[in-house]
DNA sequence: TCTGGGGTCCTAGGACCC
DNA sequence: TCTGGGGTCCTAGGACCC
């Protein structure tokens, strides 16, 4: 028997403001936004902070006015405080489902299918309460029988208040009225390129994308866009993703508070993020044997445009940090070119596998990967006890005049001993 | 030496997602 | 003055070979 799919998207409500509400009681009901990294640009926004105009990815200096003149509270993001919630929320969901993905770091699915669930709403309500109640962090949940059409009821959901939160699409009478009524550039998969193809040819909602013929679509949006136009049609073809798969790549990446014109200042910011990259492998037990460093001028700013990249293969895969920079330097020299200011650089470790499938280099001593080993363990312990960067590699540089801006960070409240909440009575 | 087609493998870049 | 960061997947095109 092939039991229809149903699928759950749990999707936390303006994420990372709601996270820094939690601590700030005095701020429910008050506009709040969360700045990216720099402080460039606004990433979250409460819903108080949407009603006033303020709009995705704006770049903080074009908002000030608004943020004085509506009193918006501005956070710089602090990403620990918003992975430690994002694991909470992930253990209370796990108790609800048999199978859950975790998609981001705000949102997962899980499937419904074999739950032994009479009325799915009510069950989706007691989802939402729980987390509400334990976590202080507001969710929305859409429902469907496929994960598109999941994703597109959790917008449906959390863009109209009188469904509570909760869009159940499977059994809707009338979903094609209510696919007619949305952009296609809200589905799933189709970005504003695709879009803007699509508009073209006249394909302008949902429904009209899902009744275009398979064909066409096949030859105009490859077999990702076949499949997405089958999902909206309610035939599953993309499943759960498998449990913990080794992440394929890990990225360190930062824009520069001013740009950057010669080269020993990228190479102290090469190793830094070649360091922290590596920590991030060994935090994850694996070794990996590919580096690729890219390096970019600013797209907003005159003057010519400048992006390279350049990738090399290690002799072994390995996650000792110093085999890397060296890697990393030398890749760096390949790109680097005078007369350019620079205003962001990157590190993209790939060829990632666990570390107990290592493949040990056949002209290396074996004592060497002991000391190595060792070595990182040292750093990453003591860096742990006494702080992140209490070792580290020279390399690294200590006048960091790459680094960037974040002047509103609010405390570690949940991953630090020394930020802890305090309360006065 | 020149000509050419077809295959594989790899890499860089672009599209998408959050 | 000030415009994010971390991922996955697919594909075009170059290098190389026969």
């Amino acid at each position: 028997m092939n039991q229809p799919k149903l699928f759950g998207l749990v999707d936390c409500n303006n994420f990372y403001a709601s996270c820094e509400r939690v601590f700030k009681p005095k701020l429910r009901g008050k506009p709040i936004i969360v700045l990216s990294n720099n402080d460039g640009c606004v990433i979250a926004r409460s819903n108080e902070a949407k009603t006033v105009g303020i709009t995705m990815a704006q770049p903080y200096f074009e908002c000030k006015k608004l943020v004085k003149k509506y009193n918006i509270a501005v956070f710089s993001s602090n990403f620990s405080l918003y992975g430690d919630f994002s694991n909470r929320i992930m253990n209370i969901l796990e108790n609800f489902t048999t199978d859950l993905e975790i998609y981001s770091v705000d949102e997962a699915f899980l499937d419904l299918t074999s739950m032994p669930v009479k009325d799915i709403i009510a069950y989706a309500q007691t989802i939402r309460k729980t987390v509400k109640d334990w976590t202080g962090i507001p969710v929305s949940i859409g429902i469907g029988p496929t994960k598109t059409l999941t994703k597109l009821a959790n917008k449906i959901a959390k863009k109209n208040p009188g469904h509570n939160g909760v869009f159940n699409i499977t059994d809707c009478p009338d979903i094609d009225q209510i696919l007619e009524k949305i952009d296609v550039g809200e589905v799933w998969g189709i970005g504003w390129k695709l879009r803007k193809f699509l508009h073209q040819y006249n394909i302008k909602n949902v429904l009209q994308l899902k009744n275009t013929d398979d064909e066409w679509v096949k030859k105009h949006m490859a077999i990702n866009g076949l499949r997405t136009v089958l999902e909206l049609r309610g035939i599953p073809k993309i499943e759960m993703a498998e449990v913990e798969e080794a992440q394929k790549s890990i990225i360190t990446s930062r824009s520069f508070r001013h740009p950057v014109t010669t080269l020993q200042p990228l190479k102290e910011a090469v190793a830094t993020f070649t360091s922290r990259t590596t920590e991030k492998l060994r935090e994850q037990g694996c070794v990996a044997s590919h580096i690729q460093v890219y390096i970019s001028t600013g797209y907003h700013q005159q003057g010519a445009m400048y992006r390279e990249s350049k990738g090399k293969e290690l002799p072994y895969p390995t996650a000792y940090t110093g085999d890397f920079i060296a890697v990393a330097h030398e890749c760096l020299k390949n790109i680097f070119k005078w007369g350019y200011g620079y205003k962001k650089a990157g590190v993209i470790l790939t060829g990632i596998v666990p570390k107990r499938h290592q493949q040990l280099d056949l002209f290396t001593p074996l004592q060497n990967y002991e000391k190595k080993n060792k070595l990182m363990e040292i750093m990453d312990q003591t860096n742990w006890r006494w702080g992140s960067e209490t070792l580290q590699y020279g390399a690294t540089g200590i006048n960091r005049k790459w680094s960037y801006r974040q002047e509103k960070r609010s405390p570690n409240y949940t991953t630090q001993w020394d930020q802890i909440l305090t309360i006065r009575i």
